[in-house]
DNA sequence: TTAGGGTTAG
């Protein structure tokens, strides 16, 4: 019964190739290949057009002159892709486009798994069908695609059309076995569908067997919904298929007593690791120390430190970015930088973007914004890390604490956009939008909820209700009533 | 294929 249902396939596919393969006849010249044809991003990204929808954008970019000697590249797709990901009518119209430009144009994997992400994401349910169905044809599903599918599913609540995923493995070409079932649970247990996982687990033991994964998939999904007796009793269930709790089962308990700030259990837990022969590695230390910091128990936190460096744990890049985390919250920042500059370099430990984004956050947070600016230019050029979205929220934020709504923000905003390709999300919009009306400027609050509204990125009713008042003070009301429009369709 | 971090809004 489980696993009878079947996930709703488009009735009538709103993006039949057949159409577009059409208007590739009727533009014979796109099928001669220039000799120096090169790819600018920049270039496709402003010639795609606002407020479409993904056929009339992948129309118009095949029909665009200027495009016309574009190269398209795995690469090329991939950064358009990312740039367009909080946008799938972009993001499709571009996928279908790329497959008119490129001369016997195959997606590559990744592209495939963006796009059915893209789409998941978004909740184009038929859609990520459509593009799943072509896969199959071609015989390019993947576990990853297949996990993509499975996690977007359950994350909006559609957890039986993950399992019917998982009952039609073998109509992808994949096989049905442990590593596949637990990726389902885990997609399951991640988003909160613990009961139906063991349901899952239950139905299929007679042909799959539960193994170490399969437990501690379960035990973190107890664990995540708050349910620390079922967490316990999976470890003795697991003991009874003859399997020991592991580093991994263990952390996961400690996590969850972390969370609820139950610190004396957490000691007594590492103690028990020790002496049952499972001593807490590097994650466990990470979880800890971070948790004691998130309580302001920042001296707890540091003597972890010590205990890391007594220990045979090699440290690594996630201990690193929690070490620099305790000491900025702390407000040790020149301690901080030390770990930052020396400590780090000196055990071999590359930064990452985490990392970066930690030190940004850090010193936006005690008002040195020159400085996180500066550390932006360094991960650059000695970092290899490219700044995203995220990266920019404290600096953001901090324009807005100094009152510097003008030239500062303005510039930021150009270099996310035109120097790093980064198109903003939901959160930059909120956080754009709410400053801007605090700053008294909610015209221009109001020019970016058109244009998020454009891109089918939908606002929080917080932010509608702010920008509402804000507009009718200022006898706005063209514009209030617009906004107003879009609170009815929230 | 299972465990850890940061960044936004309220």
């Amino acid at each position: 019964m489980l696993f009878a249902r079947i996930l709703r396939r488009p009735r009538n596919p709103e993006f039949p190739l057949s159409h577009l393969s059409t208007s590739l006849a009727a533009t014979p010249s796109l099928s001669v290949e220039s000799e120096n044809r090169t790819f600018d991003l920049d270039l496709v990204v402003s010639q795609v057009p606002v407020r479409k929808g993904c056929e009339e954008i992948s129309q118009a970019l095949i029909e665009n002159e200027s495009l016309r000697d574009v190269e398209v590249s795995h690469d090329a797709v991939d950064r358009l892709l990312t740039k367009f990901r909080d946008d799938w009518k972009s993001a499709l119209g571009i996928f279908r486009w790329a497959e008119l430009m490129g001369r016997r144009f195959e997606h590559s994997e990744e592209a495939y798994d963006m796009i059915v992400d893209i789409l998941g994401r978004t909740r184009q349910w038929d859609r990520m069908r459509m593009i799943l169905d072509e896969m199959r044809s071609k015989e390019r599903v993947r576990v990853s695609t297949v996990g993509k599918v499975m996690r977007r599913l359950s994350g909006a609540g559609r957890w039986e059309d993950a399992v019917s995923i998982f009952d039609e493995l073998q109509d992808f070409g994949l096989e049905k076995n442990a590593e596949m079932m637990n990726l389902l649970l885990d997609t399951l247990c991640k988003e909160g569908w613990v009961e139906q996982a063991r349901s899952v687990v239950l139905e299929l033991k007679p042909h799959i067997p539960p193994d170490e994964h399969t437990f501690n998939i379960l035990i973190n999904g107890w664990c995540k919904i708050d349910r620390i007796d079922e967490a316990k009793w999976t470890i003795e269930e697991m003991k009874g298929y003859g399997f020991r709790p592991s580093v991994i089962s263990f952390s996961t308990i400690i996590r969850f007593y972390c969370r609820h700030g139950r610190f004396q259990k957490v000691v007594d837990l590492l103690d028990e690791m020790e002496k049952t022969g499972c001593p807490p590695n590097i994650v466990t230390y990470t979880t800890v120390m971070h948790a004691l910091a998130k309580a302001d128990e920042y001296e707890d936190a540091l003597a972890l430190v010590e205990r890391v460096k007594a220990s045979r744990c090699e440290p690594d890049a996630l201990f690193f970015n929690s070490w620099i985390y305790v000491l900025g919250r702390a407000g040790r920042v020149e301690d901080a930088v030390r770990v930052f500059e020396l400590e780090m370099p000196n055990s071999g430990v590359l930064p990452n973007l985490s990392t970066y984004n930690t030190m940004t956050s850090m010193y936006c947070h005690h008002g040195e914004v020159l400085k996180a600016s500066a550390l932006l230019e360094h991960m650059e050029i000695s970092g290899g890390c490219k700044p995203v979205v995220q990266t920019y929220y404290p600096l953001l934020k901090a324009c807005f604490k100094m009152g510097k709504t003008d030239v500062l923000l303005s510039e930021l905003l150009d270099e996310m956009v035109n120097k790093h390709h980064l198109s903003l999300d939901l959160s930059t919009y909120s956080l754009l939008i709410h400053g801007l009306c605090r700053a008294n400027k909610c015209d221009r609050a109001f020019v970016l909820f058109e244009e998020m509204i454009g891109k089918d990125i939908i606002p929080r009713y917080q932010t509608c209700c702010l920008l509402l008042d804000e507009l009718k003070q200022k006898c706005l009301f063209y514009a209030a009533d617009q906004v107003e429009d879009v609170m009815k369709r929230l």
